[in-house]
RNA sequence: GCCGAAAUGGCGGAACUGGUAGACGCGCACGACUCAAAAUCGUGUAUCGAAAGGUGUGUGGGUUCGAUUCCCACUUUCGGUACCA
């Protein structure tokens, strides 16, 4: 009887829908397992092929852990508000929830078709009210908290408000940045309502405050980093300019400790780890004040303050504070241009730039050491938002700083003497202190400590630990998104009476939680406003009521989602706490590297935070995670003539340049051509020709073989590409079970590779053959009662010891390769007995679960084969006496020998130096060396 | 620029803790079956060489009896770089 995948297929889909098989619920009696994917964004383009790599992978784990004995909790939903459905919005006029509802749909049914194990009762949409209903109570909860420093934790607000009352604002208290006084708890009882809620502000952990974005004044709007390409709008070439507006952000910044802290508890790999850490990118150096000649202080911060003697001019960002005292008379031109310039640029452009540029203020600063006045530059390589944005050069021992120094003929002073450390950076911090006086002599080590106690003891600064990582915007100026549960209050008039947002002193109120979830309301027009402000700005309703008009950043919804699962449909609580202490936090989280430092440092945040309020018993979200490599498309190119618009060149005649039939072509063009036309690299013409109407009367400039070759390339899959490759394409050829198995068998899960579904007939003749060992091609059942030899035995054992090990290492492709070898070896065996293709199918069953199905009914199973335990590989049948040992000469292999594994050395050695390949090499003579390691190798050295 | 990762036959990859490089699959070649094709089965397949043997895991060095694996320096490609998700 043939495979026939598709009946199989539509068959158990529908079975186990019907039967709920993949819903869990808590149970106290086995071991919880969860099993987590990162949500998608639900894009109108359908899932490609690239998607389910990281989703077949945890589907085949949570599968293998069910057939464990453990209660799985594996769910899937849609990260849904997002920029694309709203371009789309802003383009068409169609509404974004119609477009992200029509897309959850596809995608839901193209997860249907690979099989996965998702319990959906479970599903959450991130757009959906009753789902941000609670983002919007997390996020009065951050509002409403503040980050204790004594006891390291998050708490209400209104503690803080106690200390105040009782005690006034203590040292300890104070937020460094901002560096508010202290007042005391007579002043704290004084002051207005106003005064104490900017007073609260500087330490609420969503708070409002200031931030550059980027802003478009042709398109009337605030673009996205994304939609930016070399300085301008992507849509329409625009310039784009920073623009300081006012923003929410979360104070990330209080849990930077905790956040490096958990990382040592957490099974992730290093690099992701790297990552994180070098993003938090805390160091520790000092604070130190220079004095302007116009009375200012500039405050530098530097890791390095044993080089303050070398600082000879200070560097301070364009967008610096003091600017405007800095700047004098005669430089106030040159200082405006170069300004000018920087703001056109963004934070990236101006730390890739290898070319040195920067003005002179015109002013001078005192370095507090030596009395020197040194001047004061701005420079595009001074971040506003690291540090204090503002640096003290050390030209002798900074890369940037010299070349700065050099460029300006601004002076460099030695003041490290590094000749007894050859090869040695700054970084090293080796050598011994010149030109410092008093640090003269000293090695660098012990001279930081030195001069951080000297400047703490003269009070020019103090010690102090930086962070690289910023608070986290949180505001966009878009419509698709979650509204923030906040009313503006108009000053003095605190009951009811409500402005719009955005006048600076406007006072924010929390909306009664008892009054979430704050719909999102229809607007007019989907378009920014044109003055900076986001659609909401043009609903009249919306903001008469005082209502906040920025929403929330895609990262919103998706720092908590894997909490609400565990308890999605609670119209009481964002999870219920005997749910979310039964499933407590992520077993395995797979999803992709691009989430590095965005959405993974968020969600540890907001798990933290919750966990710091009670909420949650664990502080970390999840436990290990696996990063999936991204699957690559392949484009194809057709060339087209520059000349004559409707001539294309096949790929290798491109060179071609004194044939006949390609003179006079001018330049060749590259274009993409839908994947879909092209088989191996030969366009299908006709195809092509239908494609587009001006494609309708092409001509063709062919190969010598009478064909139309296309060129290619590896890119990211991406419609515009035209090279995306869509899953149900792949299933309806050869179906699910041999696409899971073929993702997966492409190589390791973390790797990234192009899309080439080439190799995949191997895994479909895999299959074939699987299924040929239960009915013969006339259709007769095969399986036998009879008992398997130890041969059979053997090769059934060492496959399940095998694929249960890369199951728990989550090496997937060598999974599969040991099934096929298995197979192999039970057809070459002709075996058909049921002692040994039962155990192997429930092996199977994780990573092609139709097929197995089937034949697990077959063998007369009525219960669905999810319900089956995993067999345990017996190592009786897996004992080897005897090893096939390469004998190397030198390290280079030149012999081999089957041994017995219970020789001695001894007993190995005489055998070894008697064979007839190894008498060559040897002349006779004994070994200057003999290495043996048992099961492994044996080395001769000569 | 900065941070992180990757590079092995014609192709995807294997080699898990430093121990016989190229498992498994694709492709290709040849053969069997067939009127023929498909399917299936079998044999071969890193490379140079007639062979002996040499070379070979991005490049150049190093450690080691032995390196794809560890160390140093580089090249290229990919991901992130704070409003794509």
């Amino acid at each position: 009887m043939e495979y026939k995948f598709g009946e199989i297929e539509e068959k158990w889909k529908k079975f186990w829908a019907e039967k709920d098989i993949y819903k869990v619920t808590e149970d106290h009696n086995k071991p919880k397992y969860y099993v987590l994917d990162m949500f998608p964004y639900p894009s109108g383009a359908g899932l490609h092929v690239g998607h389910p790599l990281g989703y077949v992978a945890s589907d085949i784990f949570a599968r293998y852990k069910r057939l464990k004995g453990f209660n799985v909790l594996h769910p899937m939903g849609f990260d849904a508000f997002g920029l694309p459905a709203e371009q789309y919005a802003i383009e068409t006029g169609t509404h974004p929830a119609l477009t992200t509802e029509k897309a959850i749909t596809r995608y839901r049914e193209q997860y249907d078709k690979i099989g996965f194990n998702y319990d959906w009762s479970r599903a959450v949409k991130t757009c959906d009210p009753s789902y941000y209903k609670w983002t919007q109570w997390i996020f009065l909860k951050l509002f409403g908290s503040w980050y204790n420093r004594e006891l390291n934790r998050a708490e209400s607000i209104s503690t803080l408000v106690t200390f105040f009352e009782t005690k006034g604002c203590r040292e300890w208290a104070q937020h460094d940045k901002n560096e508010h006084e202290t007042f005391s708890a007579e002043q704290w009882k004084a002051f207005t309502h106003e005064q104490k809620e900017n007073i609260l502000m500087n330490y609420r952990l969503a708070y409002l405050s200031y931030a550059e974005v980027n802003w478009c004044a042709a398109l009337g709007t605030v673009l996205a980093n994304d939609e930016i390409k070399d300085g301008k709008s992507e849509r329409g070439g625009h310039p784009v300019e920073r623009k300081k507006m006012r923003q929410w952000f979360l104070r990330i910044t209080e849990y930077s400790d905790r956040l490096l802290e958990g990382l040592e508890r957490i099974d992730w790999s290093e690099s992701m780890k790297e990552m994180q850490r070098n993003w938090i990118g805390r160091s520790e150096g000092a604070l130190v004040d220079f004095e302007t000649a116009a009375g200012g202080k500039i405050k530098v911060f530097t890791t390095r303050p044993d080089t303050i003697f070398g600082a000879t001019f200070l560097v301070v960002a364009p967008e610096h504070d003091l600017i405007e005292s800095l700047i004098t008379d005669g430089q106030r031109k040159e200082i405006e241009t170069y300004i000018a310039y920087v703001k056109s640029r963004t934070d990236v452009e101006r730390q890739q730039e290898k070319k040195v540029t920067g003005a002179f203020t015109g002013s001078y600063a005192v370095n507090p050491v030596n009395g020197k006045e040194v001047p004061v530059w701005i420079a595009e390589y001074v971040l506003a938002g690291y540090g204090t944005g503002a640096i003290m050069a050390v030209p002798a021992d900074d890369e940037r700083d010299k070349k700065f120094a050099e460029k300006f003929g601004l002076p460099i002073v030695e003041i490290i003497d590094k000749s007894m450390h050859p090869g040695a950076t700054i970084e090293d911090k080796m050598g011994q202190m010149i030109n410092s006086d008093f640090l003269n002599g000293q090695e660098v080590k012990d001279a930081i400590k030195v001069i951080l106690d000297w400047i703490e003891q003269k009070g020019i600064g103090q010690r102090k630990v930086n962070y690289k990582q910023r608070d986290a915007g949180f505001s966009r100026q878009r419509y698709w998104g979650e509204p923030f549960p906040i009313r503006y209050e108009i000053v003095g008039e605190p009951d009811g009476n409500f402005v719009g947002e955005g006048e600076s002193n406007d006072i924010p109120i929390p909306l009664d939680e008892k009054l979430l979830p704050l719909i999102l309301p229809e607007v007019t027009s989907y378009k920014p406003t044109g003055d900076g402000k986001a659609p909401l700005a043009s609903n009249a309703a919306w903001v008469k009521n005082g209502y906040e008009t920025d929403t929330m950043p895609g990262y919103a919804a998706s720092s908590w989602y894997f909490l609400r699962y565990m308890d999605a449909n609670n119209p009481d609580e964002f999870a219920a706490k005997d749910k979310l202490n039964y499933w407590q936090n992520v077993d395995l989280y797979i999803g992709g590297t691009e989430h590095a430092v965005g959405h993974l440092l968020y969600s540890r945040l907001w798990h933290k935070f919750l966990f710091d309020l009670g909420y949650v018993e664990t502080d970390e979200p999840f436990k290990k995670l696996v990063n999936q490599g991204m699957i690559q498309g392949v484009s194809k190119f057709v060339y087209r003539s520059a000349n004559k618009p409707n001539v294309f060149v096949s790929v290798d005649r491109m060179n071609d340049e004194l044939a006949d039939d390609l003179k006079d072509l001018g330049a060749l063009t590259a274009i993409h051509v839908d994947v879909r036309f092209v088989e191996d690299d030969i366009l299908n013409v006709e195809k092509f020709r239908k494609w587009r109407p001006e494609y309708e009367s092409a001509e063709f400039v062919l190969s010598k073989d009478g064909k139309y070759h296309c060129g290619s390339a590896v890119e990211k899959m991406s419609k515009r590409y035209h090279n995306v490759v869509n899953p149900d394409d792949v299933i309806d050829k050869v179906g699910a079970d041999c696409f899971r198995m073929f993702e997966m068998f492409l190589g390791p899960i973390e790797q990234s590779k192009p899309w080439d579904d080439k190799g995949i007939s191997g895994v479909y003749n895999f299959l074939r053959k699987f299924w040929r060992l239960f009915y013969s091609d006339a259709g007769d059942w095969k399986i036998t009662d009879e008992e398997p030899t130890q041969a059979e035995y053997k090769a059934l054992h060492k496959t399940i010891k095998k694929v249960t090990e890369d199951i728990e290492r989550l090496a997937f492709n060598t999974c599969v390769s040991s099934f096929m070898i298995c197979v192999n070896e039970l057809a070459a065996l002709n075996c058909s007995k049921k002692k040994i293709l039962e155990p192997l199918l429930i092996t199977l069953a994780p990573f092609a679960p139709f097929i197995s199905e089937e034949l697990w009914q077959a063998l007369g199973r009525d219960t669905s084969i999810n319900f089956a335990s995993f067999p345990l590989a017996d190592e009786k049948y897996l004992v080897e006496t005897a090893h096939n040992y390469g004998v190397s000469i030198n390290g280079k292999v030149r012999a081999q020998i089957q041994l017995p594994l219970d020789l001695t050395e001894e007993e190995v050695k005489v055998q070894v130096l008697a064979l007839e390949n190894v008498q060559k090499w040897t002349n006779g003579a004994a070994p200057k060396k003999f290495i043996f390691v048992k099961g492994k190798i044996i080395n001769v050295v000569v």
